[in-house]
DNA sequence: ATCGTTCATCGCAATTTAACGATTTGCATG
DNA sequence: CATGCAAATCGTTAAATTGCGATGAACGAT
């Protein structure tokens, strides 16, 4: 068993680990991945996103706060409506952070 | 502002959520992270891994058993040794999931 | 000025996670 | 059979997360 292969050149980049880490934390419930998902399709939404979800409107607002804080979405807000949408290149960007590790 | 186009033809693939979810739960704390980027490059490695973490024998043993226990991670055991492994089609999987919403 | 709509926030309970030290397990070897 | 080692598991504590109902804030329309 060849383990243990010169763990000396090691160096770390702890800000990107931080920042993947943080991504998949936010992407990390089924009810969020949801969220993420239906926003792919449309560009927006109102909290129709309540009816979908089948949870309590203040538990969507808050997954929803989660993903943008996140940077994940992004939130538009008209009045009394706030318009939610993906943001593709915070996903891009999840892609290659993993890429870095062992993707394609 | 043109949200809301059309919900009805939302269908959700619930077993796909979860799946997603379940990875991105697994990824989302940075020393699991670091754990999957020195399982990267090398092959496998005993808990020498808790000497790059700078953390407790058992937490380290903890947050290997998540990397497994989602699939990100093979461990083989020899004795009294353990050697690690990132599985990389699991990386892949994770990819392919997320750019089913947004990605590449 | 009041009402209604939409979303955010607060307060709270229940559950889960993170981390540690201490202990246990499993095998190999003296 | 007793020791020793690496890894897993146990028991505990503190902190974070999840979810909800209730409340609050902002604005448009009546």
């Amino acid at each position: 068993m060849e383990c243990l292969q010169s763990l000396a050149d090691l160096q770390f980049n702890e800000s990107e680990e931080k920042e993947l880490a943080a991504y998949a934390k936010a992407i990390g419930h089924p009810a969020r991945v949801r969220l993420l998902r239906i926003l792919a399709g449309r560009m927006c939404l109102g909290s129709d996103l309540v009816g979908q979800l089948g949870l309590a409107q203040s538990t969507v607002s808050e997954h929803l706060r989660i993903l943008r804080e996140a940077g994940l979405v992004h939130a538009e807000v008209n009045h009394p409506k706030t318009c939610f949408s993906l943001r593709p290149e915070a996903i891009q960007r999840v892609q290659q952070l993993l890429a870095d590790i062992g993707g394609v």
